[in-house]
DNA sequence: AGTTGTAATGAGACTGGTTCTCATTCTATC
DNA sequence: GATAGAATGAGAACCAGTCTCATTACAACT
């Protein structure tokens, strides 16, 4: 998933999201967040660490619940039981995502503007019959991948 | 979630399904399924063996394994970590959910007919670009419980 | 009823992903 | 450059979940 934000702004704008808890964006948060923008796909914590050998385990660990809870990347809840990790949407764009239940992969699809219309629509009808607050939705397809058939 | 077959016939069903793959309804599955079947919300681990005390924990982790295998329960990934657990679609009727981030409680909402139309119209279109083969979709709204505003 | 093969059970050991600890090192601000 | 709070990293600790293995229950046959 691309991000939408020009290249040389992104860094711009979670440094500043980070300033705003009294957080500092560093070397190993920076290395982060630069792997999941040029990532294709949600990222589990092994292929982080393989590709980020310079970021210890612990640090990592730490890193990524800094950036999460200042809403700077989302974990998305695997069928493999391993979550995933990417930038969340104000960073890139709205979408949703295909879940692969051979492989665990988990791949991102923006769906059309019309369809985020309608999605919207349903998500005010369920949610009125229960007096719960939405923050997000996510409507998840699970099967299995081109891969995988 | 109720289940909509006739209380009586549930067993049968779910025996049925277990003895298609040479497995056997026994007193801790028996347990376990009543206890679903009798829940208003998808249940955690936790709540399980805390409930039914009368089950192991190494047999209780076994059962899901079995029982949702055999596709008689579903395992539903929660915002807490912990996973949760229900009857699956086939023994009650296709639902959503809504997940509260404050309590990692979840909750079941059963859309209209006409919301689901809809709903499987759109994931047919974002599977499409994928060649992505789709077994089930979940649209999950995230936010906050009436309880937790 | 007895035999046999396979499924199921349960206590406890074990695993490995994740979190915690703590001593040390940065870094923003005064 | 002094100070305080944030960040770091190695390793210990934790604990949900899995595995082992000896034992028991069950179904299918003779
Ligand atoms: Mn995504
Ligand atoms: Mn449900
Ligand atoms: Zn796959
Ligand atoms: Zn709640």
């Amino acid at each position: 998933m691309r991000t939408h934000a020009a290249d040389g702004s992104l860094d711009e704008l979670v440094e500043l999201q980070l300033r705003r808890a009294d957080l500092r964006y560093t070397e190993g948060r920076r290395r982060i967040v630069d792997m999941l923008a040029s990532s294709e796909h949600p990222v589990s914590f092994a292929e982080m660490i393989t590709s980020l050998p310079q970021v210890p385990k612990s640090s990592a660990y730490r890193h990524l619940m800094v950036l999460e809870g200042a809403g700077i990347i989302r974990r998305i809840a695997a069928t493999d039981g391993f979550a995933r990790f990417e930038l969340s949407e104000v960073l890139t764009e709205h979408h949703h995502h295909l879940l692969c239940t051979s492989c665990g992969r988990v791949f991102d699809v923006t769906p059309s503007a019309s369809f985020e219309r309608t999605t919207a629509r349903m998500v005010a009808e369920l949610v009125d019959q229960f007096g719960f607050s939405p923050v997000s939705h996510s409507l998840d397809v699970v099967g299995h991948c081109a891969d995988c058939q």
